[in-house]
DNA sequence: ACCCGCGTCTCATATCTTGAGAAACTGATG
DNA sequence: CATCAGTTTCTCAAGATATGAGACGCGGGT
């Protein structure tokens, strides 16, 4: 919440306003009346009013039978045009689909977004515990496989920054909880190509990742595969890895960021 | 454009200025420059540095290298927030899956919004020519499948008031143009009980559709099956609609509308 | 070196939002 | 069916807040 006003602020009050009651509605499992939405925001019931007023205009927030307001489908349109820019997520589908075939657990694609990774997509096998993560939602970097991707092969001045604004809080007793000791962490991911969480998130559940990077060598997303600890083994995770190098291998074609050369692209995008 | 404010208009001028901005983005296909936002908006310069600044720090846009914007990630999770309070889309897909397996050309889920039909989510086949829908776009009820699938099972207010606010704009030769010839196919379809587009949407696009019921037998969503023409033919609509039946009784089972009862449901969610 | 377009920033002005409060509604309860 | 508590909806005067003219600085092109 600290970091909220760096410094050269720029305020439109109303605007603040508005998202304060958008992520009060993301927020909340339930829908909410206008009256909750006033108190909790310490705003005054007309002001509350016309805001939701204007937003449900926008079909930024609906009302449910009931009267009471949840986020609005036009979120829905916006958030997909704003991944589809990215164009990352339906290229690598496909291959992800293929991944989950392999391996027969949940595939999940993150990109690097502040300090944080975003799940841009999850493919979850036929049959399986379904696991918890929402696309769209986010995570630290230090508790995650994903996130070790990326950060092991980004230059070094991105990487001290995002250590420094990550608060390493603790999730299970494996989390790693120390700038140092995800240093070394990381170290060991450069060296072995592919990287780990081992029940740094959730109890019980084990993950492997490995950076997607562009033509310049630089990462900008991660796939990882993950399931029950007891399933994805010690013994298991080089093989698990070498199809996620397949994996990307592949996405990485799609996307046109082989360095082969760029004049063979067309033969893939037939 | 004129539909914007019908009565009771409530108005908050930066609101809808930041959402033009948003619409602005989310219509343009490359990111755009400050000048480009503020011109096309008819915003001073200052005004639209003002707004843009406000919404990177919301992550409601974002900067490309080039400083151009673009939207931001926030509305990828708002987004996705948002159809999950619907929780319909995790619950129909693996159901989806399984409609693409048998019927080897794409599925797509829909709900209605106001008087159009939004695509919440679509399945491709393993290999499939790709379809132009993306998801979180909407189009209207006139010429879908989906959207005369709902439609055909609404109550009648709705359908006259849903008819009202179609343009019944033209897509192919096929398109049906007046209310009276959509009236005879809802009552066609109602008939037979599943809904067909023949190449009314585009040329070469044939889907059929049935609608999903709830527990009080109103339509809240319409699944489809979509294909090029010369694949799906018409002496196949029969068979591939027994499927698309098939799948929206366990989507209904799944969601907990089965009219059996509600004690046998925690046989099912287990 | 010069110009032009673009992004950034400041500040006095008046426009637009604000919020108190009244009214209308809803639906419990006696 | 009258009453009441808890809502949502609406109005309007006051003043806080967003506005936009304009100045500055940067970088890329000619």
């Amino acid at each position: 919440m600290r970091d909220a006003a760096p410094q050269g602020t720029y305020k439109v009050q109303a605007l603040d306003r508005a998202f304060a009651v958008l992520d009060l509605l993301a927020e909340s499992e339930v829908p909410l009346g206008l009256a909750q939405v006033a108190s909790s925001l310490q705003l005054h019931k007309s002001t509350a009013h016309r805001f939701l007023m204007v937003l449900e205009r926008h079909h930024m927030v609906e009302r449910t039978n009931g009267g009471k307001f949840r986020l609005g489908l036009r979120l829905f349109d916006f958030g997909n045009r704003a991944i589809e820019q990215y164009d990352l997520r339906d290229r690598a589908q496909p291959h992800l689909r293929r991944l989950v075939a392999e391996t027969e657990e949940t595939a999940h694609l993150c990109i690097l977004e502040q300090a944080r990774v975003i799940y841009i997509d999850k493919i979850e096998p036929a049959r399986s515990v379904r696991m918890i993560t929402r696309i769209g939602s986010s995570n630290p970097v230090h508790c995650t496989s994903v996130g070790k991707a990326i950060l092991a092969f980004l230059p070094e001045e991105r990487i001290t920054d995002i250590l420094r604004r990550t608060r390493f809080e603790r999730f299970t007793p494996r989390t790693i909880a120390t700038p140092e000791a995800l240093r070394a962490e990381i170290e060991k991911t450069r060296r072995r190509g592919y990287a780990v969480d081992d029940e740094e998130l959730e109890e019980g559940l084990r993950c492997i990742a490995v950076p997607l990077l562009d033509a310049q060598r630089q990462p900008v997303a991660a796939i990882s595969v993950s399931g029950p600890s007891f399933r994805v083994t010690a013994q298991k995770l080089p093989s698990i890895a070498n199809h996620l190098l397949q994996c990307v291998r592949g996405i990485s074609i799609d996307m046109g960021y082989t360095s082969a050369g760029r004049g063979n692209r067309a033969a893939w995008t037939a």
